[in-house]
DNA sequence: ATGACTGCAAAGACTTTGCATCTTT
DNA sequence: AAAGATGCAAAGTCTTTGCAGTCAT
């Protein structure tokens, strides 16, 4: 038995901002993000709202950087970038996803894949350049 | 400068729990698995001594999951898969990662990539078995 | 009117940290 | 003796949740 779902203006606000955006937005981002023009939204209400999206398989999550969950609205599969310095999660349409290694996985060890993620960790451009700043100032 | 490190007989201990273990340990799990032997353990030292093999890179992170971040002594790239529904982290030796396409990310995108990470979510082979009993007990 | 949705604040879960004490070198 | 490592407990972050009031149907 499902639980019925009504329209809510917030709702649809914190769908629309993180469909927005494609910097895979943290709960946080979204309140803030939404604050100006929702001044009574709540916290809980996001965190709430987030859950029922994951549910629905509206978004979906890109895991944890620097301790908070971050959300695509893209649900095809697609490969990310993580800096590992400033937490900017990057989307890399142009890195395929072997499609096959999914059945490998099942056929071979007999789980029951729903979801691939090939994620890349390191240093983007801009944290790269800014480095390269820093060095320089030291020697 | 870099901090000296000193031998610590627990330092020892949790780094050797982490490796005798295949099951990606939380810090949780590391703790209760040595308090019976060292009973004056705290919950502290096991964090800050995996801060310190992270840095080290003796040991890895896998991601959260549930809520807990989960490690990895085996630092070679290779394949995880997730269950979410009992947190079950697994090795997938048999499942490579393409090991070009790191350098794909850099080329195309410039980005620095430190380290590759591929990851199934979805269902172990114990939980389909308990998905299964159940499913047969409510039809 | 009913049941879903929300704000608010409290509670929870996990992790980090300050300080006094103990260990290693 | 000096500096690192630890226990303990408090504090910090992020997330979840209970409850009373509000809103959609």
């Amino acid at each position: 038995m499902e639980r019925a779902t009504r329209y809510s203006k917030k709702r649809e606000a914190i769908l629309s901002a993180i469909r927005s955006s494609d910097a895979h937005p943290s709960a946080e981002w979204i309140y803030r993000q939404l604050k100006p023009d929702h001044p009574d939204l709540s916290l809980g209400t996001v965190y709430r709202n987030l859950v029922l999206f994951q549910q629905q398989g509206t978004i979906q999550s890109v895991g944890v950087v620097n301790g908070q969950e971050r959300f695509d609205a893209c649900t095809q599969p697609h490969s990310h970038f993580v800096c590992t310095h400033c937490g900017a999660v990057i989307d890399l349409y142009q890195i395929p996803m072997d499609a096959g290694l999914a059945g490998a996985v099942e056929e071979i060890y007999g789980f029951q894949v729903e979801r691939p993620e090939l994620t890349f960790y390191g240093t983007c451009k801009t944290c790269m350049h800014q480095k390269k700043i820093e060095e320089d100032q030291v020697l």
